[in-house]
DNA sequence: CTTATTATGTAGCGAACATTACATATTTGG
DNA sequence: CCAAATATGTAATGTTCGCTACATAATAAG
């Protein structure tokens, strides 16, 4: 069978304009309009692709996960449970501050609030969330039963804290925090952890850029 | 001079109403036809009492702060540093765990996306956020002034880290934490503060409750 | 009661929204 | 070179948006 013309864009390429809008705008303030003009392509070829504008978010958004979130599987590896949470929180601070991204993370941006219309997207972005802080708990609890971790961490409640912390710190890069005033939220949180003055501080700066 | 026919509705109940919607869906996604619908009232009523939407979004937003955020001004108003501390964290669980409420706060919910026209708007919400977070720097700062703190406690990091947190809880709870999640978060939290050993844990729920 | 004044309800304004019909342009298979 | 197939650009669909003109209803002053 003939194939006929070829697409006149690079897919990837689309996707990653399209992200960009909607991590700036949240995913319901992403107009049609702005999309289009930012991948350079016209409303028909957009639907052809990729159905409606809730199919482009969830492109998108997959490959936001693959491509931007590299540092929390580099953080979910490492070798200590202690480590495991420096490496996310500076990490965070690294790509919160990265001035090639828009201001805060794109899980609490997208949908914080929206229409009845867009439940499922701010639903799904509830759930990938959840199973982020899921993913530290499970570690955690692994840590805990290898006798890694003091008696008084309660693996679930430390996950839902560094979760939290997160989360505000995606909210105070969006209100225009610096790398500096994210450094120190970090530097204060880690006091949480009771191992703090028996382990010795790691930049892992370096790190978490090479594993993103 | 006659004044003619008076207001058929009540400005603070509508304000109420409006409080609402917009706590809700955000300022943006809040459509007027929502807004008058919740108040019981018509468009040319809204437009002739508030001006338009934005005038009704920051009458909504100034009762919300007058109304909805007193156990703030108990908190910054606790006989201690450590006390505030307690207060604002277990405060804010209750607040946003009372299913009264919207779930998250409307300072963080309000616009954390919007288009080009609600820039004021979000701008505003940030300006509050950072006000806030003053507030409790400044707490802080006159503590470690009096000799109160101990000398690792930097002021201005660890307000930083609590606007976070409060932050971070309400992203939680628009996602659905309960509040034994909250609370969970709250109790990691304090760890953070070097003095919990040598602080008699205080259940401040009652007072915060009467302070609200 | 008359009249001036103000809020209300209805109905509609232009603009922007997500989405699509349709004709055209371009490429491959024969 | 032709014909089938597919993406493109233009322009329009119906709907919803924030907002308002206008006529009416209801009140207070004289």
């Amino acid at each position: 069978m003939a194939l006929g013309r070829p697409r006149a864009f690079d897919l990837d390429h689309a996707l990653d304009q399209a992200l960009m809008v909607f991590w700036r705008r949240g995913y319901e303030n992403a107009s049609v309009a702005e999309l289009t003009h930012a991948m350079g392509i016209n409303p028909p070829s957009l639907y052809a692709a990729f159905g409606n504008k809730e199919g482009l978010f969830r492109k998108a958004l997959a490959r936001y996960l693959a491509v931007r979130t590299k540092f929390w599987d580099f953080a979910i590896a490492a070798p200590t449970a202690r480590g495991m949470i420096e490496r996310l929180l500076r990490g965070s601070v690294e790509f919160l501050a990265d001035e090639n991204n828009p201001p805060g993370c794109l899980l609490v941006r997208g949908a914080m609030t929206c229409s009845e219309m867009g439940k499922d997207i701010q639903n799904e972005l509830i759930s990938i969330r959840k199973m982020a802080e899921h993913k530290v708990w499970e570690r955690l609890a692994a840590a805990k039963e290898a006798g890694e971790l003091p008696a008084e961490v309660d693996p679930c409640a430390f996950a839902g804290f560094i979760a939290a912390v997160l989360e505000g710190m995606s909210v105070h890069a969006a209100g225009g925090a610096s790398r500096e005033d994210l450094q120190k939220i970090v530097d204060v949180t880690l006091k949480a952890w009771p191992e703090t003055a028996a382990t010795a501080p790691i930049d892992t700066r370096e790190e978490c850029l090479t594993g993103s």
